[in-house]
DNA sequence: CGGGATCCTGCATGATACTG
DNA sequence: CAGTATCATGCAGGATCCCG
């Protein structure tokens, strides 16, 4: 079978990446692995994000039935969220994406590095002496 | 209590996500998967994807050392592309993503469903004064 | 406190044309 | 065949204001 047979279109990998691909989910569902959590508390943790994310975030969440969300209606309101059984179903694949993270990120930077430097070869032997190339803003941590 | 907390800002996962997270680079690995495919083949099992997303992702991949470029400079040129070790220990990872999503992915489904239907209703607001209004007195960050 | 509603911007994706 | 280069665009993501 060699000729047009996979469906690589929507091949399982898609359905997942369609969950958690986006920039915060994972931060999210990671936020609320110890149990319910508020959330003002979510975005004290997670640094940078935007209410506006946040709350997209856990609506498209909760949309999905990964997280569930009670509200108590007093004069501040008290929102909290928790992880659905469907959403802790997902902590230990997450767990182990971040395994091969720490396991092999190194090698996936070094590989950037060499290549970048292989790369650096204009066909112009004019280059001007502004280089912008601002790859990617690295982080520290 | 581990009220461990921030530092949510690259944990991993993120890590992934910058690798596999676009829309078309886990196609791409399990196009590979079988061993050395040429350009024209990826592109042919691949349904959808262009000349210009199918070259970006192989050089992104080639750049973080995932895969490798192998280039017989004949009249037609022939360009074949191999999975190397470091790309191939993403295999058994993706494949895990892939059974959570055949296990899980209809519940998420049928959350779906669920949560669009019930978000027509109109929520009614018992209020209760549970905490002082001194908003501005938060002690919580 | 926990959002909703807007506006704006950059990047990812895509369509098309040209090349060796 | 296997790209490169250019242009167009849609949507994710961010900033800001407002509200109960």
């Amino acid at each position: 079978m060699k000729s047009r047979d996979i469906s690589l279109t929507v091949c399982g990998y898609t359905h997942v990446l369609e969950i958690i691909a986006n920039k915060w989910t994972a931060l999210v569902i990671y936020s609320l692995e110890n149990g319910t959590i508020r959330y003002g508390e979510i975005k004290g943790r997670i640094e940078g994000i935007s209410q506006k994310m946040l709350t997209q975030t856990l609506r498209q969440l909760e949309r999905d039935g990964l997280i569930s969300r009670k509200v108590t209606p007093s004069v501040p309101p008290i929102v909290a969220y928790t992880l659905t059984p469907l959403g802790e179903t997902l902590i230990p694949y997450m767990r182990m994406l971040k395994e091969w993270a720490s396991e092999h990120y190194p090698a996936v930077r070094k590989a950037r590095e060499a290549y970048d430097l292989g790369s650096s070869r204009k066909p112009e032997s004019h280059l001007i002496a502004a280089a912008p190339s601002e790859w990617e803003n690295m982080e520290s941590t």
